[in-house]
DNA sequence: TGGTTAATTAACCAAATGGTAAATTAATGA
DNA sequence: TCATTAATTTACCATTTGGTTAATTAACCA
């Protein structure tokens, strides 16, 4: 069995497994919808076998309504990495900067809504 | 050829190249040395195998004197990993609250010297 | 009931992955 | 020179990974 980091850092190794993420980031979509995009160069159970990669790393998660399976993201694996990432941050000089922008950005958002 | 993101998440998803970095972070060490913690279970031509990857992911440099092969830890493609990861940041709500603790303790690290 | 839509499973494939033991290469030094 | 140390490569292995096509299952509806 598989680690819950090493599955999640797994699961993010596939370009087409991270645009999904990137989608479902806007919001939950069937597996059709997220398909779609791919639907010219990658068949059907090919998704399903991705989205089974991100569901059991808990990436994602699937509900059920008729014929129906929706899919909606869930962050906490991808905290999990990123703290893991953090202990990383003192080696890149520009983090200080970078994070007090990106702070101050947040505040905004959070001010105007 | 696997795109640079791709192969960092795909270095970071096995726990002996992690804990790896982990040593590695607290500087630069032979082969012989990053292979001494996991001796009992794992022979060196494997620990060889792994660094591959690491170098190739662009996560380790090696440098080369004599006999000896020193590597040390590259954190640009771990921040770009963080980068991308950061993203989703939104979605979890402890976020603000900690990277303005996270940015104050770095501040008081710096002052100190 | 039978056709349609949505999704999954089964069977297959080539390549990649995490290991091993043995062999080889590179460098040192008695 | 030959033994020792450090590291890599070779050859092998079982398992996993990202795909495919065909078949199957689940649900809807005229």
């Amino acid at each position: 069995m598989k680690d819950r980091l090493s599955a999640t850092f797994s699961a993010l190794s596939d370009p087409t497994r991270r645009a999904i993420l990137a989608r479902l980031s806007e919001g939950e979509a069937s597996v059709t919808e997220l398909h779609e995009p791919f639907s010219s160069d990658m068949s059907l159970p090919a998704i399903t076998k991705h989205l089974k990669v991100l569901e059991n790393a808990g990436l994602i998660q699937k509900t059920k309504a008729a014929q129906w399976r929706t899919c909606s993201l869930n962050p906490e694996p991808l905290k999990e990495a990123s703290d893991w990432i953090e202990q990383y941050s003192l080696f890149w000089e520009e983090s200080l900067d970078r994070l007090d922008e990106y702070l101050k950005d947040i505040q905004k958002k959070n001010k105007k809504g």
